[in-house]
DNA sequence: TAAGCTATACATACGCTGTAAGGCGGCCTA
DNA sequence: TAGGCCGCCTTACAGCGTATGTATAGCTTA
């Protein structure tokens, strides 16, 4: 009877939390933070929005654990490791990419008040990595601060000016300039957008490049600046 | 007559863009994004939601009048006016504070696809105040692009960190430690709330050390490095 | 002064959002 | 086999942006 009907349905494997923030991350990476409703959620699953309730508390509660597991991607070397540049670096760049695969979760990673497991061990390891290297404690928070400043700033940027190549920029640009009517009042702007039209805009170097100079800033200021 | 008719009836100010754009921005400084909407705009302004559209294109083009309004606060000096590390450091201070007042703002100063003259011209004389101070343009994109990184991505910490005095800071810190049943797990950050529950997390210092060492390391970048 | 046009505001409605409340059927334990 | 519980579903509410259609107020012209 009762076992019978449950053969014969073949239910299907059982919601979990994990199961339905995997399903909420594909659709983030896809259509972004306005595709991620709870019904397209369920929908995904092939169930309805409230049964999500019973793995994630809310919405913030769901995204929350994406932000963690975005962290989770970030690789950190652990405290005492690696010199703290070269650990620095590497985060930074993690970091970055991380972000561009999950464009989405760009203004969101700063400052949430439940923080993941991953959260915490990521600004753990960056914190101790710093002090284990020597940094006083305060310029330790000057330094994270300013890195994880500019890191976000940049992806920032880059999650909205969503151009590369050469063409792009010029396709953009065109766009803008039909929106402007007045653009020769711009002249600086003219010259950037003819410019990048003709080259075009490596987002990579353009990163590197900011970050190897507070880099280099920041050693210099613990040298004794 | 018609006059008449006006006069006895008291009609009360047309709505005008202004009128609209005014409302929505006392809102939004208010209330933040989310009590922004079309209908809380009409109940500020007597109005029904549609009528605003007689004004304003969409939602988004209301948010755009914002936005250039808020770049309109922002004071940069003409090009060639100032040296440009006196001119970039000013405005970048100017960019914070309007951030500040407007802090629902902090997501979307960048790379909107309608920019108004305001942000035109902001964007523009930054531009310009390298270029004429000898900046290759090269390297004038370089360092506009790491500024605003890092002036945006501070303003983002900001917002998400809404702490300032000791008190609030290990208001907060008790709040996480609620929420984390490990924090003995992550030294590192345990003591990054205990010295800030002393000592307190002051904003303007934070903000002014990142950027003078970032403006210090564009000047030496200049001079040949 | 009267007629007609236009610009403005309103009313209604659609499909979407997050989620509170309550019902029900299948599973595990006793 | 009985009881209870857990996971899922249904329904419902208040809010969102905005498409669509309609009434009206005021100006323009005759």
């Amino acid at each position: 009877m009762a076992q019978e009907t449950t053969t014969r349905r073949r239910r299907r494997a059982p919601l979990t939390r994990e199961r339905v923030l995997r399903a909420a991350l594909a659709l983030a990476d896809e259509g972004g933070l306005e595709a991620l409703s709870m019904r397209n959620v369920g929908k995904q699953l092939g169930v309805e929005a409230m049964s999500l309730y019973n793995h994630v508390a809310s919405k913030e509660d769901l995204v929350d654990g994406l932000i963690d597991f975005v962290f989770g991607e970030i690789e950190v070397a652990p405290p005492g490791e690696l010199d703290w540049r070269t650990a620095m670096r590497q985060r930074a760049i993690s970091v970055r990419a991380a972000l561009n695969r999950h464009r989405w979760a760009v203004g969101l990673m700063e400052g949430r008040l439940s923080p993941g497991p991953e959260t915490l061990r990521n600004h753990d390891a960056v914190m101790g990595c710093l002090r284990e290297d020597g940094f006083p404690f305060r310029d330790a928070v000057h330094a994270m601060s300013l890195m994880d400043a500019y890191i976000y700033g940049f992806a920032l940027q880059e999650k909205h000016l969503p151009f590369e190549t050469a063409d792009e920029v010029s396709e953009v640009m065109d766009l803008q300039r039909a929106n402007v009517p007045a653009m020769d009042d711009y002249p600086y702007l003219v010259e950037v957008a003819t410019e990048m039209a003709k080259a075009g805009y490596d987002y990579t170097t353009e990163f590197e490049f900011g970050l190897d100079l507070i880099l280099d800033a920041l050693e210099r200021f613990r040298a004794g600046g």
